[in-house]
RNA sequence: GCGAAAGUGGCGAAACUGGUAGACGCACUAGACUUAGGAUCUAGCGCCUUCGGGUGUGUGGGUUCGAAUCCCACCUUUCGCACCA
């Protein structure tokens, strides 16, 4: 039986054509046009400024269709908000030290820097060919001299804030990159870089002071509302702050006092026993003299075999020993046993804690192993524990009890309560702990930023005089050499005069750490080139905090949490009014093929270059978008891409086509195409296709921003040309422009998104200037209400029936329809009428 | 172990504050046009069905007239934290 609609007529029986569609012409066309009008050059002095800023990459030479996503989804918002009327920078440069340069250099022979070159012009040819857009008269490439020179002066101002400093500590140093790391570039001691093993050295090294901004990065992040959770989430714990009590234990027969902090200062009536940490320094001379010490030394001994990421990761089971020696109780007086147990970490707190097992989970398991004793002090609101039959720590809140003074109290206030005791014994102090740690920011290698110090003999560090930056990198430069900087082997580099007291001196020949580097760009580029300043102040307080940042999810702690620091250290040196960079994180998913993340080494990378010569640029973006969420990670599908490519086709056909009748209209129309349809009556197929049209600018409008929703907003096109290929009425007068009001809306709303094939069928149209200097198309509210509604009619809440009625009925109008209904009479079926519940416009849900 | 997010057809996914589950696309099926098509157009497409309907959003409960959506428990996956005192 053929499918012969009403008042629809396929285009198939009439004067469908399947016109081609050109898109390798249209999209060179149109990128060198783009780049001739400068159409992503933005007027820094514009009205209605918006900063998109997308994370800056370093240059890597082959890049696959999982990068795309990224920079065409920040392509797609720009070119969006050009439309909506913004003045939008949109700027791009290139994190352009750090190690693949310098590997490749002793790899393959090749200069850092040509490499680095290579690659950057090789990046910006694939973005161009994606037809992704930037202002590139603000290009920022970090391993240029007139970028380092301003990290260079970065550098000085955090040093003489004593925000830089030199130390002698245990640092992590990856074996493979042969050079030291900072914490936050550590993951489960492997280098987050390149996987391999690292090792602790003891090293003098520079590092900035990230832990006196501890709580303000953790205080401000509160004002950041669009942050995704997760990410704020991930910085408070990096950050590690608590809060807590340090209290001191005096050792029985000893003038010392040995020092615990605790968060639980409430508990201190419930202790036990005392632990130290295995590593603790006193446990020699504590145990010297007494019967346990070998035994004590044999049990240090069995704790060093054991594996230290395990220890630190509660894998191991709970081992301890008896020192022989006591504490006496602050409060108490009590004597009170000192333990060693591998179940205390000495880089946390004071390497020692006092042991409550009635109230915490590994005390409570360490005392049940070795049959200390177990004192509760802490009772739950509804049942009573008793320390014989406790089966586990009770760790919730509760009443004191066994506490003198305390008893009574809730347990916070008795936390307060016993502080404040301690304090006016001189028995303790409050103290706030972290687990973040400074950011050691020297590397022992060649491509970086030189860190601007010169070491003198008498005077110490001295930093290189303002004037004399940047200091630049030597050209030529060994590099095989492994665990030192390449630059200490280049004497013209190395020898240079105190600055004080012209002396020979030495230069520091550490580089920077990379991440320094990306920690301010985004201030750049408001200025890029400004040689007397590292940046116009006054234009980046004017375009500042960033409007919408873009970029990957594995930056959360460690770019965000530097850049973050920076900003704050650059607003307390003066030079910026606002505190938080980024004001709206945006953070992508990856997209996977055969369940893994796209890499070389696993050969699961799609070219999209191939895609671009087969299918087209707008093609390979309109799939991407169109793939899922842009916030979720999602399978590459190869079929797909068929699918983008053929509703492009479609696209194409249905504006070539009536070509000729959308220029026609235009001609007379072009500014007011809205007052023809003002005196007509439209017919029911007209209305529904204007109200098609409308609905789907409300629907794409809604997806673009913030939402970023472009799954959705593609498919809302795609429906609409769906409709548009079954509306033909040669016979209808409105047709034309009915028609071409769609076209021009729809060409409009994927603009952004296939930007090539717009800007073609925009020009095709008569228009001279480009589509993204015309105006986002605008819905009336009353085209996209229906006149007449679906009702739908359930019984017992499941549907039973769906009727058309007109739009605007009242409850009880609803209800007689519903009522009426044939169906629903004989569902019915003469029971009586319980309730009946009508959601207005849409449904009536009658309960029998 | 703790915390967060997620779990919907063969597949990628939609579904705004609870109100028609599966929009849109892929794959598949049928038809049309074709010398042909991996082109194009039209239609069908969760599962079961005795063609009336029944059933269905990880599992099991609950709240509600009504649950993919809210609550409780559990399972799976991903991510983050992990003996931090």
């Amino acid at each position: 039986m053929p499918h012969t609609p009403l008042c629809f007529v396929g285009r198939s029986f009439t004067n469908m054509s399947n016109q081609e569609y050109p898109f390798g012409s249209i999209e060179s066309k149109w990128q060198k046009q783009w780049q001739k009008e400068k159409l992503f050059q933005v007027n820094p002095n514009g009205e209605n400024p918006y900063y998109c800023l997308m994370m800056f990459p370093y240059p890597s030479a082959a890049l696959h269709v999982g990068h795309g996503r990224n920079y065409i989804m920040g392509d797609v918002l720009v070119r969006y908000k050009m439309m909506k009327g913004f003045d939008v920078l949109s700027p791009m440069g290139f994190d352009a030290f750090g190690l693949p340069a310098e590997n490749a250099a002793i790899k393959n022979n090749i200069h850092p820097m040509t490499y680095t070159q290579q690659n950057i012009k090789h990046m910006k040819d694939q973005l161009l060919s994606w037809g992704v857009g930037y202002d590139w008269d603000r290009e920022v490439v970090s391993c240029d001299p007139s970028y380092y020179k301003w990290t260079q002066w970065l550098f000085i101002q955090m040093y003489k804030k004593g925000l830089a400093f030199k130390k002698k500590a245990e640092v992590n140093w990856c074996i493979s990159c042969a050079t030291v790391l900072a914490n936050e570039q550590v993951v489960d001691k492997k280098c987050e870089r390149c996987d391999s093993d690292v090792e602790l050295k003891n090293l003098d090294q520079w590092f900035f002071k990230i832990t006196d901004y501890a709580d303000r990065l953790i205080n401000d992040l509160d004002h950041l509302e669009h942050w995704p959770e997760r990410v704020k989430t991930m910085q408070v714990n990096w950050i590690g702050r608590s809060k807590g009590t340090c209290i001191d234990f005096k050792i029985d027969d000893s003038e010392k006092s040995l020092s615990v902090f605790t968060t639980r200062p409430d508990t201190l009536y419930g202790v036990t026993y005392l632990v130290l940490s295995p590593e603790h320094p006193w446990i020699n001379s504590l145990t010297e003299k007494e019967s346990t010490h070998s035994e004590v030394m044999d049990f240090l001994k069995d704790v060093q075999k054991e594996d230290p990421e395990k220890r630190s990761s509660g894998d191991l089971p709970k081992k301890g020993i008896f020192t022989g020696r006591y504490v006496i109780h602050p409060l108490t007086s009590e004597k009170i046993p000192l333990w060693i147990a591998n179940y205390v970490l000495m880089d946390y707190g004071t390497g020692a804690v006092m042991a409550v097992p009635a109230h915490d989970t590994r005390d409570f398991a360490f005392a049940s192993a070795y049959d200390l004793p177990i004192k509760v002090v802490i009772q739950p609101p509804n049942t009573s524990l008793s320390s014989t039959t406790l089966d586990e720590a009770y760790i919730e809140e509760g009443v004191m009890v066994n506490s003198e003074d305390c008893d009574g109290l809730p347990n916070k206030k008795a936390s307060k309560q016993i502080t404040k005791k301690l304090i006016s014994l001189g028995k303790g102090s409050t103290q706030i702990n972290y687990r973040l740690r400074d950011w050691l920011i020297s590397r022992q290698r060649y491509w970086g930023a030189p860190i601007p110090m010169i070491k003198c003999d008498s005077c110490g560090y001295v930093p290189v005089p303002e004037e004399d930056l940047p200091v630049r990198l030597p050209e030529t430069v060994a590099f095989k050499g492994k665990g030192e900087s390449p630059l200490a082997k280049v004497e013209s580099f190395l020898h240079t005069s105190c600055p004080q007291c012209q002396k020979p001196a030495k230069r520091e020949i550490d580089t920077m750490d990379t991440f320094v580097d990306s920690s301010w760009y985004f201030l750049r580029y408001l200025s890029p080139s400004n040689d007397e300043k590292i940046f116009d102040s006054e234009l980046v307080n004017k375009w500042l905090p960033v409007d919408k940042y873009v970029g990957g999810i594995e930056h959360a702690i460690l770019h965000l949490l530097y850049a973050r620091f920076i900003t704050k250290v650059i607003y307390d040196i003066g030079l910026i009014d606002f505190q938080e960079p980024f004001n709206h994180l945006f953070t992508q998913g990856m997209i996977v093929k055969d369940g893994a993340k796209m890499s070389k080494s696993k050969g699961n990378v799609v070219n999209p270059n191939l895609l671009i010569q087969k299918y087209g640029a707008d093609t390979q973006r309109l799939y991407i978008l169109f793939m899922g969420p842009p916030e979720r990670d999602v399978e590459w599908n190869d079929d797909g891409i068929l699918g983008a490519h053929r509703f492009l086709k479609r696209v194409w056909t249905l504006a070539k086509d009536e070509e000729p009748l959308i220029q026609k209209i235009l001609k007379t129309h072009r500014n007011a195409l809205d007052d023809i349809f003002e005196d007509i009556s439209l017919t029911s197929t007209d209305k529904k296709i204007r109200k098609k049209v409308h609905q789907t600018i409300q629907k794409v409008s809604q997806s673009m921003d913030p939402k970023m929703s472009f799954n959705t907003a593609i498919s809302a096109c795609m429906e609409l040309v769906n409709d548009l290929y079954l509306y033909d009425q040669k016979d209808n007068k409105l047709r034309g422009p009915i028609f071409t009001e769609a076209m021009l809306s729809l060409i409009k709303l994927l603009a952004p998104i296939v930007p090539h094939l717009s800007e073609e069928l925009w020009q095709s149209w008569g228009y001279n200037e480009s589509v993204f200097k015309s105006s986002w198309p605008t819905f009336s509210k009353d085209l996209t209400i229906d006149d007449e509604i679906e009702l739908v009619i359930q019984v017992n809440g499941k549907l039973k029936s769906k009727i058309m009625v007109p739009a605007g009925l009242s409850d009880k109008e609803l209800e007689e329809f519903a009522l009426q209904d044939s169906r629903i009479i004989s569902y019915i079926n003469d029971k009586p009428i319980r309730r009946v519940i009508i959601v207005k416009g849409k449904l009536v849900n009658i309960v029998i």
